[in-house]
DNA sequence: AGGTATTATGATAACGTTATCATATCAATG
DNA sequence: CATTGATATGATAACGTTATCATAATACCT
């Protein structure tokens, strides 16, 4: 493959001349500048990004460490960094966790290696074990969906206690009194925040007694399993809140192998909108995220971190969720 | 940060000694091997692999050209190439193309820079204009989902033909007479080969003069459009085939909008299933492609390729669709 | 004309690693 | 004991680029 040597000695110039004209930097004559580009042309030459980054030490290149890109959410959002990121000429790495700290662990090893310019992690855990893993190092870090505790770094991430907390105003609203609410992991930021909000809205509305809390995993099975539990309590809730996509399609699903009707028998409502290009009836009332927006986000701060050299407070960049009221939640309650 | 020099001076051997530890290659004696390993570990080493590609000529990255990430097909597809890379110690350049061939070759441009050990690509078109990036280049590629034209590689894809046929047996045997077909972009070899397959099986069951075809892309708009369209046929179709799920999804909609109901008014088949953790109600008869496996596939004929020097012939992996009888089907056409 | 700033180009070294070749030690073999 | 093969370590150069410093040529000013 051609180098910037050959291209020097084809177009009569010194090697550093030929990389300014690359690069579009320092001073070069116009006529140098066109042999050079002849050069370029002719040798079919592609430059060598390695020797690049080894000796300017930029790479141009970003990491997104998440859990799942197979959730929706998730995938909205590295779409949304995958845009960002080659709007401003970087290329995108991508790692996926299944929320175990250990290939996390595994992963920004790599990525240290790689000499990604900067990291997009959403991390595994709260109390992340990884942390140290950044201390002594200058590669920024941006933390997306969750808050951790230990990573000095910038946050974006959508507000799950407003977004459980508007969800559970409605139910209430709607005259709900036993309500079950299925959760995600403990541990994990997200899953915590909606808890809570979800928590102050039951108790403003006097019905915290009688909530019913099942601990799961942001997975479809553990919807399941959660509200097959939740049925069998006496008296069985009248609505669920799901914390988020997965679970409340698990719950819909035994909810029908049950033979219950939503609304109509209960109602629910939950976390995450699923892309409206993928489901067919919406039909879920949500506290919807804008995943995309959150991606386009931290790519940001992360690329303002690069570019200015001073240190500079961290940031948090909280995004309100949008409340979607569909059929889900049904209306009034008229029984009770 | 440290370097393999720092290890070297303070392991008291020479910089290769080092690098023989790290890589576990040639023959290095316990107690030097542990004193480096020690120096590793106080240090916090972690190695350089822009130096280390740039020497070696490996970096143990694979990319991932595809249309759109967002497309659940596509994300499934992602997450084998990823998981498949990943266990065999590569990471993934991930790059969205939204089936724009200059996206495609900026993308590609870029990956060659990188000097990626390997390509993975959805093309955009049959006829890539980009194949001559790849001529005069040693970087393997392998090409997913789509045949095309030009490029010297491995594929794996779908058998679109065969899903397709499929697909349509199965409504002419209900009994359908008159038949709507929602294509994909034309020049693109998976929606051609599902044209192809359906029309393969109308002409087999004496259907196809009456077949109503119509040209569009894979978007839900597109669905929506060609469907509008196909109900004002005189007399209209009593089903559609969809070459694809987002098509689907548009068709369900522009169905319900117009007040009908799908099967009792109108029957649907379409192309790719959306993942059970996505879907409340599974609803759609389709022909389902092994989309995870797509991928795992595809990197390990990139991988065989890497492995071996000697220029193998390039294989074609054609997996068999599933075909999944659900409610939207509907039985036999009672009324004609 | 002399001095200064701007434009233009190059020489050299360095980024951090490993490929290649060379050499030394040691145990085993007949 | 000389020979061989395995084990162990290192010196040197190279991968392809750019940071840094140096120098030359030209334009601009008083």
């Amino acid at each position: 493959m051609a180098t910037i040597i050959d291209l020097a000695t084809k177009a009569g110039v010194a090697p550093i001349t030929v990389s300014r004209v690359i690069n579009n930097s320092g001073y070069v004559r116009e006529d140098v500048r066109k042999r050079v580009q002849q050069a370029i042309e002719e040798l079919d030459y592609v430059p060598n990004a390695l020797a690049r980054g080894l000796r300017s030490k930029r790479t141009f290149t970003l990491s997104l460490v998440l859990t799942d890109i197979t959730n929706p959410f998730f995938t909205t959002m590295a779409r949304g960094v995958e845009d960002a990121a080659s709007a401003n000429g970087y290329m995108l790495l991508v790692c996926n966790t299944d929320e175990r700290e250990d290939k996390e662990r595994m992963y920004l090893r790599l990525l240290l290696q790689k000499r990604a310019d900067g990291i997009l992690l959403v991390p595994s855990r709260k109390r992340s074990g990884n942390a140290d893993l950044f201390r002594n190092r200058h590669t920024p870090v941006v933390i997306l969906d969750r808050r951790v505790e230990g990573i000095s770094a910038d946050v974006v991430r959508g507000d799950s206690v407003q977004g459980a907390y508007q969800l559970g105003v409605l139910l209430a609203g709607l005259g709900h009194k036993r309500v079950a609410m299925l959760t995600g992991p403990s541990g994990v930021s997200s899953s915590e925040d909606r808890e809570i909000g979800f928590r102050k809205a039951m108790k403003e509305a006097g019905i915290e007694s009688t909530l019913l809390v099942y601990n799961g995993n942001f997975v479809q099975e553990s919807g399941m399993e959660m509200t097959n539990k939740a049925l069998q309590a006496s008296p069985s809730p009248t609505a669920i809140f799901a914390a988020n996509n997965f679970i409340a399609i698990g719950a819909l699903k035994a909810l029908q192998a049950k033979g219950l009707r939503v609304p109509e028998d209960i109602a629910m409502v939950a976390f995450d909108d699923l892309p409206e290009s993928m489901v067919t009836f919406p039909f879920l009332t949500v506290a919807a995220q804008p995943a995309y927006d959150i991606g386009v986000q931290g790519v940001r701060l992360l690329l303002e971190r690069l570019e200015s050299e001073e240190p500079t407070s961290f940031r948090e960049v909280i995004l309100p969720n949008e409340l979607i009221v569909r059929k889900s939640s049904g209306g009034a309650v008229k029984y009770q």
